[in-house]
DNA sequence: TTGAAAGCGCTAACAA
DNA sequence: TTGTTAGCGCTTTCAA
């Protein structure tokens, strides 16, 4: 059994109908400029394509254009399992890709010698653009300008900018940091523990702790190695505090795998969330609302986030210049400080 | 600042070398045919594309094969977070249509209405092949066998195929009720409960209990609504089964979101896993390695079945026949039913 | 050993 | 009011 499709091209439209090629295309493209066709002839090809079900051919249409309306997608990530990289980022990515007839290639990396990879032999004649998103990646930020220089419009999707130069679709960092600091002093806690992997976020929950008038003390911090996000430093930064016999009551972890880790590691050891403290992550990844408690969370908007890097690259390929963007983050407050247990399915894809 | 890529065409390359096109193709394909070049020509062409980063256009390339070199990929879910539908389907679909050169369009839905929209408008003379996946949804089979029958090559990714000519990628629905039960059974369990979707799943789980010589109780079993997979549903199974006054010393559910809402709800009663019971889930969704305790859940190998589709698409786009496949499902076992609970992150994706 | 020409489907400038 | 033609980049058949 053969599968070739039987698609029906301007061609014959014009055969059937008998007249010419370009006719066809002006009048079912409703440009027809200086021409002038007979309404009834027009109203005709419009019924025998529409009765043919006839459709354009996007090959032949990018080969005119110059562009092959697709553009390549790279995900940096850690390899965490749950990330809302790809269920909330990527999505977002596609659906605005589809409205504007983009197709897509999809890579995802976690090293920066497949980055090169598919640097090297994917783009150029393939696509017309490049989304990179995900974890930010300082080591990236060469090649990715080469690229963009060579031509290739480019938006990237980290919090904060590798360039100035480089269109970005950010996130308020410091933010990231302070509002969960904030919302967990608002809900009473003296003693606010971060499970600590970047700065800038350090530095938004030090900002929130300084302007309440609380002490900002060492041993409150826990300090995770570079990009290390997963559950096992979660439990690490649990197992801290219980064996220092300090408890807080209250933890601002940087990311929801972190949360996971250390509540449950306090809940197993009888210290439970929330009756003898809070717990906070970043991400609002899917499990948040099945864990028990269900996981308060900072959410970085990474579904419009998607979203706009495609809006942006469109006006970059139009020869449009953008502005680098930055998102403030908001927060999801489940269970685990102090919110309703129920969880909230009614946010699939959050705002 | 103007973004148009330079790019290098055979043409420019032919110039260079004051020779024609055709013969830059054929040297540069290695299609020489009857065709015989000096091998000093040969090598400087060689030389001159490498220098210039020459890349094949693919509309090009695409408009004279007839095919576009992508498919569309239509994933049916139920607006679950967390669903490993994205996470493992649509990644082994990716990497796999990445080995192939082949670009994706991707498009989510829930309902009928949605799919056909998309069907209309995206799939002729965009595509040349379709993959469609997730939820099985009996409503659809008509239309797809309708497209199928247009001439468009077609894959399914569901779990019992919805027509015998319908290429389908599946999984073995007897044993996905049946492994589980039979683990619980393993492990010393005795009245086994089990949270109920679809009708193959229980028939499953009903054969390994009388396989065991044990009781096939109606008080056992909690019949949730169609396609009711949700957190909710395990919640209502649980509150049933408190109500009753009848705690089950074993679950079989038949999602992770289900097993979730039971588990978290029993532990909330006082009600613990795995001390007073075994809880086991279906899906293998990346929160299973998060929760307190973590789950035990059928893998249903979303991943290799997503990689599988790709391969068989080409296949069908070549003129082969394909055969239905059925994989077998496989169990992770973690804390609630008994295994360690050290989550195990070491496989970030299921075989 | 190399080149010319046709054609994939489409659009736009230019003729008639 | 409608048609002719050239050309986007590539491969392939046929000719030199």
């Amino acid at each position: 059994m053969s599968y070739t499709l039987p698609t029906v091209s301007l061609k014959d439209i014009a055969t059937e109908l008998d007249v010419s090629i370009s006719l066809v295309s002006k009048v079912l493209n409703n440009r027809l400029g200086n021409t002038r066709v007979s309404d009834e002839l027009a109203e005709k090809i419009k019924k025998v394509a529409k009765e043919r079900n006839y459709r354009k051919n996007s090959s032949a249409l990018s080969l005119r254009s110059g562009f092959h309306n697709s553009i390549s997608v790279m995900i940096h990530r850690h390899g965490e399992r749950g990330s809302p990289l790809v269920d909330y980022m990527v999505r977002g990515i596609f659906e605005k890709s589809n409205e504007y007839d983009q197709k897509l290639m999809l890579g995802f990396f976690e090293q920066k010698s497949e980055f090169l990879e598919v640097c090297e032999s994917a783009h150029r004649g393939l696509v017309d653009g490049l989304i990179v998103g995900g974890v930010p990646h300082r080591e990236l930020c060469e090649v990715i300008m080469d690229l963009q220089k060579d031509g290739l419009p480019m938006v990237t999707i980290v919090e904060e900018a590798l360039h100035p130069d480089l269109p970005n679709v950010g996130v308020n960092v410091i933010a990231t940091g302070e509002l969960p600091t904030k919302h967990l002093i608002e809900q009473g806690c003296k003693t606010i523990g971060h499970v600590a992997v970047m700065e800038n976020r350090t530095a938004g929950y030090k900002k929130a702790m300084k302007e309440a008038g609380m002490q900002i003390e060492d041993k409150w911090i826990y300090q995770c190695g570079e990009s290390s996000f997963g559950y096992q430093s979660g439990v690490a930064a649990a197992k801290h505090w219980i064996d220092a016999g300090q408890i807080p009551d209250g933890v601002v972890a940087q990311s929801d795998t972190l949360a996971a880790g250390l509540m449950n590691t306090f809940t197993a050891a009888g210290i439970k969330t929330p009756d003898d403290l809070l717990v906070i992550g970043v991400d609002d990844s899917p499990f948040c609302a099945y864990s028990l408690p269900s996981l308060s969370s900072v959410n970085q908007l990474n579904y419009p986030r998607g979203k706009l890097a495609v809006e942006m690259l469109m006006q970059i390929r139009e020869g449009k210049s953008v502005e680098q963007k930055v998102f403030e983050p908001t927060l999801k407050i489940r269970a685990s400080s102090g919110g309703s247990n129920e969880p909230d399915l009614s946010d699939d894809i959050p705002a």
